[in-house]
RNA sequence: GCUGGAAUAACUCAGUUGGUAGAGUACCUCACUCGUAAUGAGGAAGUCGAGGGUUCAAGUCCCUUUUCCAGCUCCA
């Protein structure tokens, strides 16, 4: 017998009893939403027997894991329908992901929307047909040997790679279909009552664009029918935010053919959030001991050629001029604004005294990204960010690094984004394939590790990302997802202990002698297009009144109230709010409507009884009419708002 | 760059087997002078993204191309 810890108690099984026998010992019910289970607190599957005394948690649905056993099965179900549908497929793999699972297949043609639903349709009768999943291991060689007879190179090719351990390889068989697979997999394919394909779309073997590329499919399922429709609700409430849609539909920019991709045009309400984030930050970071530098949109190849990134991204630079011929001048326009700024640095010999020199520039890019890359205004050919180059003493990185990030977060938590923000600590690989990274194994060791102890010593909570360093160094990136779920990086803060060799950045030292600065190289706001983006998500267009681009609306009942409401107007633009008047001959509700759907965080109605009184009533963007004030209490009110940041 | 989807009035979208281009909203004009999310009537508005081709005839079929969307890859 085994004593098997439960949530609730402990009980006794025979031993090599399953985690299944033992949910379903526990209830019908249980059994029935089983997905998998942790035994000790180690992932496994439902079929596990159990051997020795352990803790045993049964994980459902409604667990992170167990719904990615659930998703996991699905794909395996989607893989047998296309196996029955188009014999010829080879597959690759097939896993759970955060919303769902996929499916790589290497077939002759691309799956059509139509070819979707004849697998969905498969799919489901397959759940009908009811099959138990049954795993079985085989020793390495006999399963290679297996995949061989299966005709599946892809799993071939996985399955060599696992072999090297010499451990046995685990399949699972659902009726007249195996797959090379660790699981751990639902009991049967029964439960997966609810299945949608959402996409099919191209996807390179092993995440490589050398590699062939493969048709993905992906899709989501769940135990019930309703638990779709509100996932695909869900889904289609989230497009509802998408900057792309409501900051095009609000009138915050646009994109023009002829203009080009990448390259979107601020309309004036866009215009005027990003000056307002500009003149913010670049207060704050003056502030906080910044220096604001203007340095050119572009210059000469020769200082690309000094920094590395001639080297490692011409490809990525918009050039003027043949970057061939050496005989002739060749400009580039900047892609980043780090050897510009080291020339303010350069200007003459520095002494330690001068350390921290903190560089700061509201700094226009331009990067000449792949044409399928550029999405919205999160990522464009020209964009503006909040660039800062620290150059500082060795002994220095600790307190700086720190002050960078403190202002990240400050600035991160004013907009409202930082609480949905993730840290990355960007490492570098040294086994990446195309020679990226500059400086040898010590250097980027050492960079490495202080960053480490800093990050550690903050306590910050935050995941690895290997081989998303800089070529020059380490980063942390601050991470935001947009509506879809893609993550892009927000803010970046960086610690570099190679190029001020490179530019001949040098100091003296309070003994006489030359040494080497390091240099951070952070945004404090990153990318104001981004930013933007990210804020129009997060607020659905709704931008706290601090940087609405139209504060206050004016709304007279009538015609005959229009000057009395300019009058209002004037005295309210005098005060510093950005307000304008509706002065047409339209109802109020129809005027409201207007103002409501344009996201104005006030809207003041004038009518007969306001006038004689003195007062404006005045209703907010959430629903409430506020009931009527006078006007110097709604400005007191409006700038109350506005100097807190309120969100 | 790759895979798939899309582009028709300012916007959102219909448009059948190829046969004279449609609706709602917005816009303009007029009437109404209005109390917290849509007043009524009338009018104007489209080289059907662009360029080729097939055809007596192309929004519709074919080719090329641009842009937009989702994903992959990339992101100094």
């Amino acid at each position: 017998m085994v004593k098997v810890k439960l949530r609730d108690d402990i009980r006794e099984f025979e031993n090599g009893t399953t985690a299944a026998d033992v949910a379903k010992a526990l209830g019908m019910g249980l059994y029935k939403a089983a997905c998998a289970a942790k035994i000790d607190g180690k992932l496994c599957d439902l079929r596990t027997p159990i051997e020795n005394d352990c803790a045993l948690e049964i994980l459902t649905f409604d667990n992170v894991e167990g719904k990615k056993a659930f998703w996991h099965t699905s794909s395996h179900v989607l893989a047998q329908a296309v196996k029955r549908l188009f014999p010829k497929a080879k597959f690759a793999i097939g896993p759970a992901v955060d919303n769902g699972f996929y499916y790589d297949f290497d077939v002759e043609k691309p799956f059509s929307p139509e070819d979707l639903e004849k697998i969905t349709a498969e799919m489901k009768k397959i759940v009908k047909e009811g099959f138990e999943l049954e795993r079985f291991l085989l020793p390495p060689d006999e399963a290679v040997k297996l995949l061989e007879e299966m005709d599946e190179p892809y799993k071939v090719e996985l399955c060599r790679e696992h072999s090297d351990k010499g451990e046995p390889i685990s399949f699972y068989r659902q009726g007249e279909f195996t797959d090379l697979c660790a699981g751990p997999h639902l009991m049967s394919v029964a439960p997966i009552k609810a299945i949608k394909l959402t996409a099919c779309t191209g996807a390179y073997w092993r995440g490589d664009s050398k590699n062939a590329q493969l048709c993905r499919v992906y899709g989501v399922s769940f135990p019930k029918a309703a638990q779709l429709e509100e996932h695909l609700k869900a889904l289609e409430e989230a497009k509802m935010r998408d900057h792309n849609k409501i900051g095009r539909e609000l009138e915050y920019f646009t994109t023009v053919d002829y203009v080009g991709q990448g390259l979107p045009v601020l309309l004036p309400k866009g215009a005027r959030v990003v000056q307002l984030l500009q003149r913010w930050v670049e207060d704050v970071e003056q502030a906080h001991g910044c220096q604001l530098t203007k340095t050119p949109l572009l210059a000469k190849r020769e200082l690309y050629k000094i920094s590395g990134h001639w080297d490692h991204y011409l490809d990525g630079m918009f050039v003027l001029g043949d970057p061939d011929d050496e005989s002739k001048e060749c400009f580039a326009l900047r892609p980043m604004t780090c050897p510009f700024q080291y020339q303010v640095y350069l200007n003459r010999q520095r002494s330690y005294r001068e350390l921290p020199m903190r560089l700061t520039e509201t700094s226009t890019l331009f990067r000449n990204e792949a044409s399928g890359e550029m999405h919205g205004l999160i990522r464009v050919r020209q964009f503006t960010i909040s660039e800062g180059h620290y150059v500082i003493r060795p002994d220095q990185l600790e307190e700086e690094f720190r002050g960078c990030l403190e202002l990240a977060k400050y600035f991160l938590e004013t907009v409202g984004l930082l609480e949905d923000c993730t840290f990355r600590f960007s490492q570098w690989d040294p086994a990446n394939p195309n020679n990226k990274y500059e400086g040898t194994a010590e250097q980027w060791d050492h960079a490495q590790g202080a960053m480490k102890r800093i990050l550690d010593n903050i306590g910050l909570d935050y995941e690895v990302g290997i081989d998303e360093a800089a070529f020059y160094g380490p980063k942390l990136d601050i991470q935001y997802k947009n509506v879809f779920g893609k993550e892009d990086t927000l803010v970046t803060i960086q610690i570099d202990m190679l190029l001020a060799e490179k530019f001949g950045m040098y100091y003296i030292d309070s003994d006489n002698s030359k040494k080497l600065p390091y240099i951070i190289h952070r945004t404090s706001l990153g990318c104001y297009e981004r930013t933007l983006a990210y804020m129009l998500e997060h607020f659905a267009g709704a931008l706290p009144l601090w940087l609405a681009p139209e504060q206050v609306r004016v709304m007279p009942l009538s015609e005959n109230l229009s000057e009395a409401a300019q009058d209002i107007e004037a005295k309210l633009a005098s005060a510093g709010l950005r307000v304008s008047s509706d002065l047409r001959s339209e109802k109020i509700g129809y005027k409201i409507r207007e103002a409501q759907l344009e996201k104005v965080p006030y809207m003041l109605v004038i009518g007969n009884k306001e006038l004689e009184e003195g007062t404006v009533s005045v209703r907010s963007r959430k629903n409430a009419n506020l009931g009527t004030m006078s006007l110097d209490d709604f400005i007191a009110m409006a700038k109350e708002e506005i100097e807190t940041k309120a969100k």
